[in-house]
DNA sequence: CACTATTATGAGCTTTTGCTCAGGTCCTGG
DNA sequence: CCAGGACCTGAGCAAAAGCTCATAATAGTG
């Protein structure tokens, strides 16, 4: 693998509508590329070649192919997918209420290919910035729904933080698996199950 | 990419111990560096480096890389991690009994390194013939599963087979996370979690 | 010990892949 | 309409990775 990140990417700026077009249609050939091969076996040419794009143009827009992936995740941070948990405070709904929030929360921010997403966490050399940004939201997130548990009435568990660790990745797990592969399951009926799942473990046994 | 699966592979077959042994520690040291580097990333040279086996000795024992992930694949199969299903059927047991003893054989199946397991299902090119017998082992599982369920009186739920495919794969998942990077959440205090989880959910609504 | 079959070695061939560069085409401002 | 910048092209280079093969070392057998 030759060499590696030059600090930031000092290539050509877009100047012109078709090289943002360019630009674009490379990126979206590599979310597929990446996503459909993984990302070693994800090859620079092959990019190039499903943007239908000459190699050249590819390297004109980024220094080498982790930028590809980094601009990638960069492009999904900005989306909002992930950035934004501040939907679900949903405090004086009913415990059923606030749990239905946070699975449709996941499930929307896993409309984009979770293939992909796991390729830029797992594979990608991100630069110790974006990590850290992306840590820190995952860290917020499970913070801010271990304290909307721990205000609602409704929870009754031994072990709040234990509780919270295994709602939020099971929610999660599972939001991705359906997305990954369309389940002969129904959404929808997945959805319900899912929520009754969490919500009566959060209920606390026998009452 | 050179090549590909040769039909089967028509390599040496040892005849003295000391090459039984070499195909061994070639393997571990697959197992090793898949797990570590992925599979595009982890080379045939430095599976051998890390076996301290020269890179001539590996391919005399397997025709190519994809020979030598298959191989691992059919190990863990032989192994048993997956194969006997039929462990769990304590249907005697209270509800949170049978829920424990699934949760317990799923974790007893991840002893092995997980990571290896991902990539061995999501990156090797596995021959069809394998990917079926996986499949089948899946499937087979599931609809155990579901039979203890169907007989077991405290269950209740709206849709049976949605709730074990949730029951199943939520278990799964949960138990790859946790092998994959030990929480800190105790193994203990995860099992009673997952389990209590689960049950409660069986359970049915309140009653 | 001699003789053969088996196993091990590693330099290096071949293919793949990340990436460059010399030269072309297209766009825009004057 | 034309000059010069912006954009695009693709042959091909260097490095890396898969894999071969001639040769050496070792084990088993009489």
């Amino acid at each position: 693998m030759p060499s590696a990140n030059r600090d930031i990417d000092p290539r050509r700026k877009p100047r012109q509508v078709r090289a943002e077009l360019t630009r674009d249609r490379i990126l979206t050939a590599a979310a597929h590329v990446f996503s459909e091969h993984g990302y070693a076996a994800g090859t620079t040419n092959r990019i190039a070649a499903r943007a239908r794009v000459s190699i050249g143009s590819l390297y004109q827009y980024f220094p080498n192919k982790d930028a590809v992936l980094a601009e990638l995740m960069v492009r999904h941070i900005d989306r909002g997918s992930w950035t934004d948990a501040d939907r679900l405070d949903l405090s004086p709904g009913t415990l059923e209420s606030v749990v239905r929030a946070l699975v449709r929360d996941a499930i929307d921010n896993h409309r984009d290919d979770p293939r992909l997403l796991r390729i830029m966490i797992e594979e990608g050399q991100l630069s110790a910035e974006l990590r850290e940004t992306i840590t820190r939201h995952g860290e917020q997130r499970v913070a801010q729904v271990r304290d909307v548990f721990a205000r609602h009435p409704d929870v009754d568990v031994r072990d709040l933080d234990a509780a919270v660790d295994l709602v939020v990745f099971t929610v999660e797990l599972n939001t991705h698996r359906l997305a990954a592969f369309p389940q002969p399951v129904a959404m929808e009926t997945f959805e319900n199950e899912l929520v009754d799942m969490v919500t009566r473990y959060l209920r606390g046994p026998v009452h």
